[in-house]
DNA sequence: GAAATCAGGACTGATTAAGTCCCCTTTTCC
DNA sequence: GGAAAAGGGGACTTAATCAGTCCTGATTTC
């Protein structure tokens, strides 16, 4: 239903509390306890994090993890990527022709990259820095606003999203 | 991995292809084979946004379903919405607190709902009719320009991303 | 060399999505 | 009036994905 997974979810706000103190190293279990994730979760989220490079580790007793960048450096949208595969709505980014199924969906395939691009930019413009310290308005945003379609401005329907 | 479900995929699909006779009514067996979407999956999906009030339909012999208003006032936002519930990432957008185990997560709260925000204007800002025929530049975003967090400009990594 | 950590995977159970089927109602048309 | 051609509403099955656990091995410290 379009939500994130909980690794990203959890990932996300392991490296949050990781902002606190950035340049200490932070074991698994440490943050397991400080952030009521099962421990076991939290092992394997730092890892993959780790391995996409957002974080550093140091192995051995006395190691641990800690982020790789400053965390102005690192978006949401690296996060969500590291953590749950590249962003994109639909299947239609590779470039394979003939692997959507008929015309129809092909001539979709533009939009949907457009669409994917919007996303990305979205969750790219926001940084781990900002969700640590959030900003009175985190992110200001106009974009519905300023796109201008061509066609007739569609009425803007959030409220009514949930 | 943060994609659309089959159901919001081919709901669009079918949609913008009753796009091309907006007047004109569609049976499901049509849209099927125009599509080449299984029969019952197209049925099912139909349905589905006849009861979102996206489509109108007509029962009965010559029955059928045709779009409920013109494409340019139907977003994809209300689309995606209607097939696979509201557009929010993360569950922390119901207003109950205590839902989040931990104060970490419920600092990200606000960030979250801001998140979804972007998503939803972005995809509000998308109508059927620039899916159905779409303008050079589908959508003119800059977001990630605009928006100054204030923190120090996370680099555009997007390509990375793929 | 024992203890504390990270590294890498394999594995299981739960949840969700995809797709099919059935039975009912409405409308057309002969 | 009755057959045929639609849509309406679910229940159901199978497949895919996710969440979470566990095990075994490699490093580092003391």
């Amino acid at each position: 239903m379009l939500r994130l997974t909980k690794q990203a979810d959890y990932g996300i706000v392991l490296m949050t509390r990781m902002t606190d103190e950035v340049d200490r190293l932070f074991t698994a279990n440490e943050l397991a306890t400080a952030t009521g994730i099962p421990q076991p979760m939290v092992a394997k989220i730092l890892k993959v994090l780790n391995r996409s490079d957002l974080l550093t580790s140091q192995r051995g007793a006395k190691g641990g993890y800690s982020l790789a960048r400053p965390p102005a450096e690192i978006t949401v949208a690296e996060m969500i990527a590291a953590l749950e595969g590249p962003i994109a709505f639909t299947e239609c980014i590779d470039d394979t022709p003939g692997t959507c199924s008929q015309e129809a969906v092909c001539r979709l395939r533009t939009t949907w990259q457009h669409v994917n691009a919007v996303l990305r930019q979205a969750l790219g413009s926001i940084s781990l820095a900002d969700l640590a310290q959030p900003p009175t308005p985190l992110v200001q945003l106009r974009l519905g606003s300023q796109s201008t379609t061509g066609q007739g401005n569609p009425k803007t329907v959030e409220q009514s999203l949930s």
